[in-house]
DNA sequence: TCTGGGGTCCTAGGACCC
DNA sequence: TCTGGGGTCCTAGGACCC
């Protein structure tokens, strides 16, 4: 058996956690940048303000309801995530962590316990153990247990375990609410004339899989009871580590997009030493927005491959590839929006791929070492920056002014990740 | 008149998720 | 004027191989 936990409005929750002025009031956690609405209390969804929201259209509202914005403080949203993995891992083993605000655990029941007993447990210990209050979801597959939680979190014991037949509960679900039907299949689903769970349930595996695509005829099968979507190894690597982000206002010159480039690539080289990773290679890009002339009206983006010459984590390193291949992406001219650093082919640093031939035994040898000395170098900078700040030592190449960088007006501290921003009591 | 077949690898793009 | 960031998986098509 299956049971998905999913934190209410995980990102206000956290606040509240810390602010307890934030309870029963309308409360808006922005996007980086504080560009729109990611996270809203029971209250803010009350007021019909939609997910996406972009600030400035919020922005005659906060007045007139009182509501409380909150830019989005991932230290402290990643750390609370941690607590309630952990709180799950005391019930089961099988935690496999889905995002930020969600797990997938199985569930065997100890005796003369229900499930439903078993999920009240649960959430009774999150609730007291971080804070949070979250919803619980039982079923025999993993895409029954989504719609199990979404049905949990609308009763007032935030419990739910899906019957052995679903085809009542499916017949009255929207086909367009079933995990993995986007937007794009739900319209190519409603103009066939399925528009409920139930139906599509029903429909032919070789149906599916010529009009739409393997994928979908899989969510299909879930929703018969049939698993289809693997269990995920908790202890695989990611397959790519990345860093990326909007402007706080437009970029124009290509040194400032170095800057940026330096900083992001600089926070996930940071990401990968953490996860004690190598990257073979990164894919650097530079976003720019639609031109004035309107000849020319669309925006876009160029990005470059580059890759390494031996796998490494040593920022000194890769930020010598990144700003060698930005120069030949930069369009004098364009206004420039966002910029991101995506790294791929990781390998774990505990088992390094050697060279096959390695022909000049000396040279390589020089350079394996070299890249070591660096790792390790930074891995110390890691440490300093821990303890003293994130900016105590930094790269120059990420500049010092940063004109590109992005906006957080109503950042909350850093409750439980910095000794200086701890909370006091009076 | 008439010119094969089977495979791998890589990349870009699309779709989805939270 | 002003709309985020970090991921995953699959597919089609081109290049290349024998």
């Amino acid at each position: 058996m299956y049971a998905l936990i999913d934190c209410n409005n995980f990102y206000v929750s956290c606040e509240r956690i810390f602010d307890l002025s934030l309870e029963n009031k309308p409360v808006a956690i922005l996007s980086n940048n504080d560009g729109c609405v990611i996270s809203r209390s029971n209250e803010l969804k009350a007021l019909n303000v939609k997910m996406g929201t972009p600030f400035f259209q919020l922005k005659p509202l906060i007045k007139k309801h009182g509501i409380e914005c909150r830019s989005s403080n991932y230290e402290l949203y990643g750390d609370i995530s941690q607590r309630v993995m952990n709180v799950l891992n005391q019930f089961t083993p099988e935690v496999e962590p889905y995002s930020i605000d969600e797990a997938f655990v199985r569930i065997k029941l100890p005796e003369n316990q229900s499930y439903f007993e078993y999920g009240v447990k649960i959430r009774q210990t999150i609730l007291q153990w971080v804070g949070v209050p979250v919803g619980v979801g039982f079923a025999s597959t993993k895409t029954l247990a989504k719609i199990a939680n979404h049905i949990a979190k609308k009763r007032a014991d935030g419990v739910f375990v899906m019957p052995g037949n679903s085809m009542q509960i499916l017949n009255d679900l929207g086909v367009e609410e079933v995990w993995g039907i986007g937007r794009r299949i739900a319209k190519r689903l409603h103009a066939i004339g399925i528009y409920k769970a139930g139906n599509f349930a029903s429909q032919e595996q070789s149906l599916l899989k010529k009009k739409f695509n393997v994928m979908v005829a899989r969510t299909a099968l879930e929703l018969n009871g049939i698993n289809a979507v693997p269990v995920e190894d908790v202890t695989a690597l990611p397959q790519s580590i990345s860093c990326s982000r909007s402007f706080g206002s437009p970029v124009f010159e290509l040194k400032h997009l170095q800057e940026a480039v330096s900083d992001y690539a600089s926070k996930a080289a940071v990401k990968l030493r953490e996860s004690k990773q190598l990257a073979a290679g990164a894919q650097v890009y530079i976003q720019y927005y639609p031109e004035y002339n309107p000849i020319y009206r669309e925006g876009g983006f160029r990005g470059a491959t580059v890759r390494f010459e031996q796998p490494t984590a040593a920022t000194g390193t890769i930020l010598n590839s990144l700003l060698n291949a930005l120069p030949k992406l930069f369009i004098k001219g364009r206004r420039y929006k966002k910029a991101g650093v995506v790294f791929f082919e990781l390998s774990s640093t505990e088992n390094v791929q050697e060279q096959l031939f390695n022909f000049n035994v000396n040279s390589n040898t020089v350079a394996n070492s070299e890249n070591e000395k660096q790792t390790e170098l930074y891995k110390t900078l890691d440490e300093i920056n821990k303890k003293f700040g994130s900016n105590t030592i930094f790269n120059l190449s990420s500049g010092i002014e940063k004109p590109w960088k992005m906006k957080r007006d109503h950042l909350s501290k850093r409750y439980t990740t910095n000794w200086n921003q701890l909370m006091t009591v009076k």
